[in-house]
DNA sequence: CCGGTTAATGTAACCGGTTACATTATGGCA
DNA sequence: TGCCATAATGTAACCGGTTACATTAACCGG
């Protein structure tokens, strides 16, 4: 009976196939030249033993861990299938493992996230999944960051990327504005201090501004890109008689789907009482009841373009400070136009 | 200039700190008494010099990664945004890690996964990501393994976790049946040798036959899964003229959605021409146009089963070798019902 | 035939933790 | 007072790779 690990190492594969562990090294790493019989002998023996180099050990000795992290605060929203997708494309291409973690950055201070420079070589960071001061800590230690929609804070010259946010939003209320005469338009917001719902709320006041409507804050909700919430705060808005409204942003589709859900319950009808829109167009926003006008953001070409540039980093290659992906409107039915 | 690597080690922290490494350790583990006082100067100098153990180096002194992989097949179906989910919850629970990447097992022979014994502690397996034979190597490995939406190969016993398929498809096309009169049934293969929808097609001919109704081949088309390829299916069954049909069961409700615009761009109503059906109940299936009548699959739940069956076994705690979780149908409009 | 270059390989230190074993200090009890 | 159990800590080997440096063999031109 062998107490020792079942696992084969190195050491064994030197030993039967009869030379060094630096020639057995050497041969898997391509990085030096192996005599061709020797090379022979390796795969085969290789091949019996079962053998896989041990990852914790290639990553002590060569200091890269050949994974990269991708910090997120939940993925209870179906925008993240098609955003991992992206990532993960671009992560395998380079023979690189993907490693997921959730972290609120809201939770206890100094409570260190999941995953960092201990356990991989670079990080993904979406949107609030960190604070800025361990954006700065890991910026000290010089560790590879790219942020996906998220700007880095003063002075930290990290590379991000996201999606244009406020002349899209802007053009979408304008549409509501001038082609469906809508003047009570109700804005939701995304979580607190996220940056899209910000521009978006921007992009919002600016086409308001133009049109000469008063910005009422009794027409802002909060949505917080989540489902139920939304339709919460459709329902209790609703169930109250001010403010009138006759529109709502969403802030995303993951929203408008909670304000469909509350109108529909409330026995309003979208669009010829209410038009809605919403932000992201996921997978299935055309076919909702009705379609919805929408926003098309590129998540999955976020993801990409984010795995890209931590690859950049990681291969000293130029890096674009700022990814800014192009929007475009999306009208269907929902707003009231009959496409 | 220090040509040494930034990375502070615990050998830093323990000479700053006045003590031995073992200590350090020890501190950190919480596996042995450690004085006030020095636990006290500890929690100071690792504060300051922002220390985090290596998880490479931890990994190879415990031979535990504290990481367990998820394998599959891809991501571009909205399915998986709650299985993840699902599976992360748990594992960030146990403060573990999520390694997580696509392999098609269909690829090259003997090229070897990405994630397995090398850099995990354990595997959860979705469906085809993993070949018998691969499958039967990491058992003799005694490698843990929990399978998703596959049941393993003859004689290997491992635990595995997916929903009940064919009983409720059956319900699902008896009420196509019984309250709809429909005869002429399509149904939308999932990807070959995929067991869902084995089972699926199972209760589908259960019902045909219980209901007198010859199966026809004719009638059962590729879907995959695939909402792309699934509009593809059904455009070129539609404009050819036979097969005649009056209800699709499309496999999933990805699919589903990919016979709606087929359906539609085709002109054919739904459900007043044409009644459809899908599987899984995702998120948006209810506020589709019509909204889907359709099987709701416990996602979530399966991606939370299939993690704790893992540290179950992780943990040597008894396992259930099969966990079927229950669906339910979901009748609303597309069928022709009206709720 | 010899000094020097190059190809192929071996030896052993090292990466940063953990932990078996050894050591020292302290308090209890006969 | 002396002996032993126990608490707290230190030393060094080890996990499984990589790689600087050393070594040997072969080959080449003069």
């Amino acid at each position: 009976m062998t107490k020792k690990s079942s696992s084969v190492t190195i050491r064994n594969v030197a030993r039967q196939a009869g030379v060094s562990v630096a020639t057995v090294s050497r041969y898997i790493n391509h990085n030096a030249p192996v005599s061709p019989e020797v090379a022979e002998r390796l795969i085969k023996v290789m091949a019996e033993l079962n053998y896989l180099p041990h990852a914790a050990a290639r990553h002590l000795a060569t200091r890269k861990a050949r994974v990269v992290g991708l910090l997120l605060t939940n993925m209870t929203n179906d925008y993240f299938a098609p955003l991992l997708n992206g990532i993960e494309s671009v992560v395998s291409q380079h023979g690189y493992n993907l490693l997921v973690a959730t972290h609120r950055s809201a939770s206890n201070n100094d409570f260190q996230p999941p995953i960092g420079p201990h356990n991989t070589d670079g990080l993904l960071v979406f949107a609030a999944s960190l604070k800025d001061e361990q954006l700065y800590q890991l910026h000290k230690k010089k560790f590879p960051v790219v942020l996906i929609h998220r700007t880095p804070p003063d002075d930290l010259p990290l590379p991000f990327v996201t999606v244009e946010n406020k002349a899209a939003t802007r053009a979408i209320i304008d549409h509501l504005i001038e082609v469906h005469g809508k003047r009570r338009i109700i804005f939701m917001r995304g979580p607190i201090h996220n940056e899209d719902s910000h521009w978006r709320e921007m992009g919002y006041k600016a086409s308001l501004q133009a049109h000469g409507i008063d910005y009422d804050p009794a027409l802002v909700l909060a949505g917080e890109f989540e489902r139920k919430v939304a339709q919460e705060s459709m329902s209790t808005c609703l169930s109250s008689k001010y403010p009138e409204f006759d529109a709502v942003f969403a802030g995303d589709d993951e929203a408008a789907i909670g304000v469909f859900a509350a109108l529909q319950q409330a026995g309003r009808r979208v669009p010829e009482e209410i038009a809605v829109a919403g932000f992201d167009d996921q997978r299935m926003s055309s076919f909702l009841n009705p379609p919805l006008t929408t926003v098309r953001a590129p998540t999955e070409e976020v993801g990409r373009v984010a795995g890209q540039q931590l690859f950049n980093l990681l291969q000293g290659l130029p890096v674009d400070p700022v990814s800014l992906l192009p929007t475009e409107i999306i009208i269907r039915r929902s707003c009231g136009c009959n496409h």
